[in-house]
DNA sequence: GATGGACCTCC
DNA sequence: GAGGTCCAT
């Protein structure tokens, strides 16, 4: 029996058998398509889904092995989790083909095996990639953490532990946001693109960007470029992370870096142009199909060195 | 189309 | 410089 008490006994766990579903739950988390997950001393992450808390844990290095899960204040509400997270979406046929379309990449698919694209609410991930231009993941987090403290509900979860978790704000929140406010809250030059985007948005029929899930991938890319401070790249992570479009292919200097060096080498060297943009977007999806987003988000994890190694070696180092 | 600079702030 | 975007040449 495993260490299901010590975790967080307080917490009426659920259990969810990953063994023919992978979840890598730690490098889904961190891969800088969400920023609001905390973890506890315990190892227990923390998170909200539009305004249901969640807790989740899952003992570490084992992607094939139980995660638990509860959600407040109702519990037990395993769909919104299981949506969210993916988890109906069969990851070994994927790794199978990705492997086979380039056997370079094939050691990193497995190494994380896995880390799942998240299926967010689109408005959350919209205003947390207006505040993802040249920035850190850790100043994205704080910014985003930010709006939902400042202009968020509050969600009860019944423990004392973890202190608070808010939901992110209503549209008309962020509308009505002092912009010297936001400028302060680390969003700089950035805290206008939030308050007109949010504007915008509001001028659109209820349940508009949603609706953008339903809408084939170049009509949803092309719709999110109207608002101030969407660019290409912002886009595409919108339309991958909460728009079901995942032949969006976000193209950042990491995996820019990356497409060029295997697949576009005759384009060493040059910057990245809109051009050299879909290029690189298009590279990726004549490999990987479909899906190519998924893959893209395995590749971007390691290539900017957001997992910490169990050895000691820096985890700049390339392996592929 | 491609290139150059500005833009908030933290490390 | 950091997971770009916008505006001017």
């Amino acid at each position: 029996m495993r260490q299901v008490t010590t975790h967080n006994s307080r917490i009426a766990w659920r259990r969810f058998d990953c063994s023919k579903s992978p979840l890598h739950l730690e490098a889904t988390l961190r891969t800088g398509q969400s920023f609001r997950w905390c973890r506890d001393a315990n190892g227990v992450w923390w998170g909200t889904i539009e305004s249901v808390g969640v807790a989740l844990w899952q003992p570490d290095g084992e992607p094939y092995g139980d995660l638990y899960w509860q959600t407040f204040p109702e519990p037990d509400l395993w769909e919104v989790v299981e949506d969210y997270l993916q988890l109906r979406t069969d990851l070994e046929s994927l790794y199978c083909r990705w492997s086979f379309a380039e056997p370079r990449l094939a050691e990193v698919f497995r190494a994380f095996a896995g880390l799942r694209v998240l299926r967010q609410p689109p408005e959350e991930c919209l205003f947390a990639f207006l505040c993802a231009t040249t920035n850190t993941v850790t100043k994205i987090e704080r910014s985003v953490r930010y709006l939902a403290e400042r202009y968020g509900a509050r969600i009860c979860t019944g423990l004392d532990k973890p202190a608070t978790l808010f939901a992110f704000p209503s549209v008309s929140a962020l509308s009505a946001a002092d912009e010297r406010d936001l400028r302060a809250g680390l969003w700089g030059y950035r805290a206008p693109f939030v308050i007109k985007t949010a504007q915008k948005l509001l001028q659109k029929p209820q349940g508009w960007l949603r609706a953008l899930r339903d809408v084939p991938y170049a009509e949803a890319h092309e719709a999110l470029l109207e608002f101030p401070g969407v660019g290409p790249k912002v886009a595409d992570c919108v339309c991958l992370f909460a728009l079901d479009k995942w032949e969006a292919v976000p193209v950042d200097r990491h995996i820019y870096r990356l497409g060029v060096r295997l697949f576009l080498p005759h384009f060493e060297g040059r910057s990245l142009t809109p051009r050299l943009y879909k290029a690189v977007a298009e590279a990726f999806r004549e490999r990987f199909g479909p899906m190519a987003g998924w893959a893209q988000q395995t590749l971007f994890y390691a290539e900017a060195g957001l997992y910490r190694r169990p050895d000691k070696e820096s985890s700049r180092q390339r392996r592929f």
